[in-house]
RNA sequence: GGGCGAUUAGCUCAGUUGGUUAGAGUGCUUGCUUGACAUGCAAGAGGUCACUGGUUCGAUUCCAGUAUCGCCCA
């Protein structure tokens, strides 16, 4: 027998049971021992990354899951990866190469890829190796990246098949383009936030008079590139000058004002200025009126030529120069404070500018179709089921998708110009051109957005577009565990592509859990300094006591509020469940198992039995409806109230007093029962519950193989919870006299008990434990039994049970103390009067719960009537 | 402006179809070398269930409105 050390220590045995289980080749899918299998894809973090604890909750519920369901005998796959994270990985390693003084641009596109790559090499094992620290059982042989060649075949095919199909198509549009990234994004990728800021009343005159016309904007420097001036159509205001021909200032270009039902006439002046090249709406309002687009800003947000005098200038500073110029010229009429919404790039969190640019683009209507059926008829179900209404609301309302990124690390657009700018698609550029004979081929520069290779995450990884027997196993997949935060980029287009290429749906449910923010409810982030390193948490607690405090604390579906100290619960409860273990091993005769017993089951046999079948079905229920907190807070609660602090204790009396065979048998129910937990907390805490499995006797395989537990026939004793229920209470009213009394916990004290029945039965019965439990010298228990003096004493159910104080009573204590009880009870008694008073409760509240409310109240006169006759009988 | 969610003990949260004396963990107070565990044991204090109305015999629970906070979309 291996010796168990007193403290749960995980720094003894974590890496030793990763490096086994994985070494044993138990992460891979298994041959069924029953039919069904059971499949997630890894929502892959980025390839440079560090583990956040965000990424700790969402891979912890996926290892639960995969656990779970391989302890069951499915066919389990989990299929881990990473993404190359375009934006995200090239701004760091141009950050990193900026520090050493390169700029990027000298190493050329091949250069800085190779850098890229080498970045790659030397960080992108770590959040692997931190995913595995944590536990997590992935498959790794089948481990993949965006960027490897099977998923670059993907995308590239993807792309030819959408090109050819019609839904991808190359145009200039208005974009969103983030100047410090240095690239378009979608529209997803653009967050919007709520700033405060200024709205400018300028005049724009009308030529040849000293009228004008009032508009209002909140970004003055764009006002150089306007090329109209809106008003809704017929708006009385304006009837006058509407034939005229405004002057723009600063830059006396001549424009016209134009009538447009996307004016609201209620707003501001009921005119605005129309700047098609930097304003989605005007741009929309531009084609419908044939107007010019004049882009003022180039690629890093500076004016252009077109800006007349402020060329050159940053945005910024040429809004200040405007409004000083607009000063000066006497037609900056007003400003006033204003909170308006400001598009921030996801990535770097600066202002993007709306700019009109030759993007590539994704129609997405025809997609969105099968998506939305899917959510609507049920085949992708969301839980919490809130988030399917995002989801289709966002489907019902998409807009094409951006997927031309001016960035070097990524996918390449698998297109190729000659000279003559004619295109053909990858693997067509061999030959020279079609149209003009022309062989000079040039790849276009842009790659792809990095989420048009996720989108294909769930089956470019089982090998698509070969048709591989990982696909015909494993897709579609069963459930895909991430946050509600990538709804759209993610979610929504994962299950538009599985319809589109694979013609069926990539998962069937999809679980979005909370995002984890600091104790003050504040967002996780690198500037705050606020987010804990959870290596540094596994290292202190242990990844079990991580793992199984952010399951129980994550609320379903809500954010959590997570701070270091927290994890303590788990530690605490992983170094109790330790101990357990300790005990019942140096417990067990010679450290063998007992044989099944024979005799008859003790009463707290019984009960914890029956508790243990309830606690079975109830943690199966939570984990299939992704309740993890509530199946953590269940498994604590068991095992720590119910099966140590009482059937733990009472097992103690067997063992050390009773009989070889009654000591046999708590032995016997004992280890089976705590072999049960174990096994359902092992896809929660995997390795502490190993660790005791392989100290346990009779050890077939290793608990990560099973079995989960298994229902029995009958799986509940109701009588025997009933009267435990009672044992329980007269052991606790004991212990509440024995402390009112200040009695010290260690003195064991004389009790006497009047009761008769039943309740007398049980108390006989159990006798030796209630001794034990209570700390009882001597315990006599009579239906004539006759209130002694000098005793505190209590009712429980119909019996009475007194405390003998032999003359060290403080009557005044317990005379306060019985006068409270009282008015407790007076006042429950009152309540139950009056509804049981009440006409109208009697005839229309359900007979059942009349009768309840009956035998309540005759309960609670009882209690009174003894607790009247306990104050008299003190004034003895 | 539209939508969604939250509001229960000092803090973090349970409370399953309306009926319990509204619970847990943590924190706080008190007492304990209890032969597994002080990462522990026993006990205690602490709540007008955000507010206002409505439905009902009865509302923390259902409905409407208000307030505060958070998120998403425009």
């Amino acid at each position: 027998m291996k010796e168990m050390p007193k403290a749960y220590d995980p720094s003894r045995f974590e890496q030793r049971w990763y490096e086994h289980w994985r070494r044993a080749g138990q992460f891979r899918p298994r041959e069924a021992a029953q039919a069904g299998r059971y499949a997630i894809v890894i929502p892959p973090p980025n390839v440079t990354g560090a583990l956040t604890i965000g990424h700790v909750l969402n891979n912890t519920m996926q290892d639960v899951l995969i656990r779970w369901k391989r302890m069951q005998g499915l066919r389990t796959l989990w299929l881990p990866g990473t993404d190359h994270a375009g934006i995200a990985t090239q701004n760091v390693v141009k950050k990193h190469l900026a520090k050493e003084g390169i700029e990027y641009q000298d190493l050329g596109r091949e250069g800085f890829i190779e850098r890229v790559w080498a970045w790659k090499q030397s960080y992108g094992g770590r959040i692997v190796k931190q995913l595995q620290m944590l536990g997590c059982s992935c498959d790794w042989e089948r481990e993949r990246f965006t960027l490897d060649e099977g998923l670059s075949r993907a995308v590239e095919e993807v792309f030819k098949r959408l090109y050819r199909k019609g839904l991808i198509y190359r145009g200039e549009y208005l974009i969103n383009w983030c100047a410090t990234c240095h690239t378009a994004l979608s529209d997803e990728e653009v967050e919007h936030e709520e700033l405060e800021g200024h709205f400018w009343h300028i005049k724009y005159p009308v030529k040849g008079s000293d009228q004008g016309v009032v508009v209002a904007t909140t970004r003055p420097e764009t006002m150089l590139g306007d090329t109209a001036v809106a008003i809704y159509p017929g708006d009385p205001r304006y009837q006058e000058i509407k034939k005229r021909t405004l002057v723009l200032p600063l830059i006396e270009r001549e424009i016209p004002i134009i009538e447009d039902e996307a004016v609201d006439p209620e707003f501001g002046t009921g005119a605005v200025k129309i700047t098609p090249g930097h304003d989605p709406n005007d741009f929309e309002i531009g084609r419908r009126h044939g107007l010019q687009v004049i882009s003022v800003l180039d690629a890093e947000g500076r004016m252009n030529e077109n800006a007349g005098a402020f060329a050159g200038m940053d945005r910024y500073e040429c809004r200040q120069a405007v409004i000083e110029q607009l000063k000066k010229e006497g037609l900056l009429l007003r400003t006033e404070s204003h909170r308006h919404a400001v598009g921030h790039c996801y990535r770097c969190h600066q202002v993007v500018e709306p700019m009109v640019s030759q993007q590539w683009f994704v129609r997405m209507k025809p997609l969105a179709e099968p998506a939305i059926r899917a959510a609507r008829e049920g085949a992708v179900r969301f839980i919490p089921a809130r988030w399917e209404k995002t989801y289709l609301h966002w489907l019902e309302n998409i807009r094409d998708w951006c997927v031309s990124r001016q960035l070097w690390w990524g996918h390449r657009i698998p297109v190729w110009y000659c000279a003559n700018g004619h295109m053909v698609l990858s693997g067509e550029q061999d030959q020279p051109c079609p149209e003009c004979g022309d062989a000079h081929w040039r790849q276009d520069p842009d790659v792809l957005d990095t989420w048009f290779s996720s989108w294909l995450w769930p089956f470019s990884t089982l090998g698509w577009p070969e048709e591989t027997q990982d696909l015909r196993d494993f897709y579609p997949t069963d459930t895909l565990v991430t946050g509600p935060d990538i709804i759209f980029f993610w979610v929504a287009r994962m299950i538009m592509a599985g319809y589109e290429f694979m013609g069926e749906k990539p998962f069937t449910d999809v679980h979005l859990h909370g995002m984890v923010r600091d104790e003050q409810g504040r967002k996780m982030s690198k500037s705050l300094g606020n987010s804990p390193d959870p290596i540094d948490l596994i290292e202190e607690y242990g990844a079990d006591a991580l793992r199984f405090t952010m399951l129980m604390l994550t609320p379903t579906g809500g954010d959590i509020l997570f701070g270091r100290k927290k994890v303590e619960v788990g530690r605490d409860f992983a170094n109790k469940l330790w101990n357990a273990g300790r005990f019942i091993l140096f417990n067990l005769r010679d450290g063998q198992p007992p044989d099944e017993p024979q005799g008859e089951a003790a009463l707290e046999d019984r009960w914890i039995t029956s508790r243990l079948q309830s606690v079975i079905a109830e943690t199966e229920r939570d984990l299939e409806e992704y309740r993890f907190n509530d199946a953590a807070h269940l498994l604590y609660d068991f095992t720590w109230k119910e099966f140590c602090a009482w059937y733990l204790e009472m097992a103690k009396v067997r063992i050390q007093k009773g009989s070889p065979a009654e000591a046999d048998h708590a032995r016997w129910v004992l280890l089976r029962t705590y072999r049960q937990i174990l096994a359902m907390l092992h896809p929660l805490m995997p390795y502490i519950t190993e660790e005791i499995w392989d100290h346990l006797p009779g050890k077939r395989a290793e608990l990560i193989l099973g079995p989960w537990p298994a229902l029995a026939a009958d799986p509940r004793d109701e009588a025997a919870e009933a009267e435990m229920a009672y044992f329980q209470e007269a052991v606790v009213t004991i212990r509440n006299l024995r402390s009112e009394m200040n009695i010290p916990p260690g003195k064991p004290v004389p009790v006497g008990v009047r009761a008769d029945g039943e309740e007398a039965r049980i108390l006989e019965q159990m006798s030796p434990a209630l001794r034990a439990l209570a700390r009882i010298s001597a315990l006599e228990v009579d239906p004539g039994y006759e209130k002694p003096h000098h005793a505190a004493s209590a009712v429980v159910g119909a019996a009475e049970i007194y405390v003998l104080l032999e003359g060290v009573i403080d009557l005044e204590a317990e005379r306060a103390r019985l006068q409270k009880e009282l008015g407790r009870v007076a006042d429950a008694l009152d309540r139950s009067r009056k509804k049981l008073a009440n006409q109208d409760f009697l005839t229309r509240a359900k007979p059942q719960v009349v009768d309840q409310e009956r035998q309540k109240q005759g309960q609670l006169e009882a209690t009174r009537e003894k607790i009247e006759r306990a104050l008299a009988a003190l004034e003895d």
